[in-house]
DNA sequence: ATCGCGCATGCCTCGACAGGTATATGCCGA
DNA sequence: TCGGCATATACCTGTCGAGGCATGCGCGAT
């Protein structure tokens, strides 16, 4: 049974969200999380990852506050935080005009000759 | 009059996305992109950057896709692309449950011991 | 108490950038 | 044609992060 959750206490080096993003090995781990949370070697086995490596990159990634871990005996069970793909999404949200102006004005131009404007 | 569009032509060193915007710098351009296209030194002026700097981080938007130039005699207009944006959106879609079903859990929370599940 | 497992962390090396300076290039105006 | 402007690019330097290796550390089982 998890017990405790495994804290990034203080302000220790921060990794920005796009910072931990950046890196197609912690995107992929993100994929996996996704589905459901898992332990390091689960992570490990299914990536194809050295086992250090999986363990950095999930530091970064909890730095980053896009994962938390769950201690299970030896075991440290990662799942997602919802967090900051809010903030993902908030960041993104202006630039939704962009491609709705754009489908807009395909759209318009669909309807090309009947009205203007 | 703008006259022609600068392309990343053959594939030289595309740029992920994400590499591209890993850097704040380069986010700071989009988001004054997103107001209307800026020539170089406009950027320079209002994000208060050095000219080289300006126009490598402007190489790396372009092979990332995410801004493209239109020529006007010594002046390079650049402007947002939609497409890379889009791929965001995608990517960060199916991570749009994590948050809806932490809020479903919260207003379930709310609604407490009026109905149970 | 001891061993083994699961994971984290320190060290090293290397490649990828960011910032700065200097310089090359295309284009306009006089 | 020439000078100057706007921008791109080459070069250098410092920094940071990823991968690989070895090792430390906590916990459970025997």
């Amino acid at each position: 049974m998890p017990r405790q959750v495994y804290a990034e206490t203080g302000t220790f080096a921060v990794v920005s969200t796009w910072t931990a993003l950046a890196d197609p090995t912690r995107r992929a781990i993100l994929d996996v999380l996704r589905e459901r949370p898992h332990a390091v070697g689960e992570l490990v086995d299914r990536l194809d990852l050295a086992q250090p490596a999986a363990s950095k990159h999930l530091a970064t990634l909890r730095r980053a506050g896009l994962v938390h871990a769950t201690v299970d005996a030896q075991r440290r069970v990662y799942a997602l935080d919802p967090r900051p793909f809010v903030e993902l999404e908030a960041w993104l949200a202006p630039y939704r005009a962009l491609w709705s102006d754009a489908l807009d004005r395909l759209d318009a131009h669909l309807h090309d000759h009947q009205e203007d404007r």
